[in-house]
DNA sequence: CAGATCTCAGTGTGACTGATATGT
DNA sequence: CACATATCAGTCACACTGAGATCT
């Protein structure tokens, strides 16, 4: 019935952050549905806490997705006054965002449970090894082109 | 107000892995479209190979989706004869998945890109570090409690 | 009858492309 | 006019829940 063979012992780097992934999402998932979000807007969220005043465009551009899907992103979050968008004082065709103070507030509680769920992923690693698996998705991120542009 | 010094150089782990995911399933995305595949038909062709003759019900708790999908998954498949589904000599309700032979030959040619896609994200990494980058996303897996099903 | 499996059907989220208006 | 931005609209892929049939 069951096969045991040994292969489950080496899958794929690319299946195994796949997997990885799909875990930490779902985790995620559960978490900030209780506070309304999808993982989606809490991205967002995190994105806007480090990079304060980027525009609509630059957020998708960032996110790997079309303008269109981040614009709904944050559609719901001025909605729900997360967030809070202006024209740039140079050019009012751009809309930068910045989170409110009730995004902000929002956002602490969330990162507070997301942090026990990166806690709980990170358990059995020893803090040399977390160095080192950071270090080494970046360097993945970078030879994927998907460097974080300076825009 | 900010400080730039660690806004984009310490990115959570959590952020790290959904975007390396969100890359590399890009990648893979363009390489078995061009196959007439989805990812997840990508996937569940790869799962197996590794393991032949599981059911619609077992891969579906493999890949962390509801049997409903999978069985989607699987009805495509079947229509292009990649797999073929026999029942469960002890058990006829249980549907057996094996690959057929096209279904190995398009999976293998598939394989060959992805695997570009692999080395391209591995490039800058050396051998020991790919090794440890393994063990590492393998130790998540567990800590999440994702440890492949012995199902 | 309990429990697992498979499958048909309807639903819904989330992303997409296309088109349009505005601003530089 | 070329180009970027924002946004409205329609579409579609994909996974979901619900319900029911089959088999041990």
């Amino acid at each position: 019935m069951t096969d045991r063979t040994e292969d489950a012992s080496a899958p794929s780097l690319l299946y195994l952050i796949g997997r990885v992934d799909r875990l930490v999402s779902g985790a995620i998932n559960e978490v900030v549905r209780s506070h309304g979000l999808s993982v989606s807007q809490y991205t967002a969220l995190s994105v806007l806490a480090r990079r304060s005043g980027l525009s609509n465009a630059q957020l998708a551009r960032r996110s790997l997705v079309s303008s269109q899907s981040m614009n709904e992103v944050l559609l719901a979050l001025e909605r729900r006054e997360l967030v809070q968008r202006r024209a740039h004082p140079d050019h009012r065709r751009i809309l930068q965002t910045r989170l409110t103070a009730k995004g902000r507030k929002l956002l602490s509680a969330c990162d507070a449970e997301v942090g026990q769920v990166e806690a709980t992923m990170l358990g059995e690693l020893g803090s040399r090894e977390q160095v080192e698996l950071r270090r080494s998705l970046l360097t993945c991120v970078h030879g994927l082109r998907g460097g974080l542009p300076g825009d």
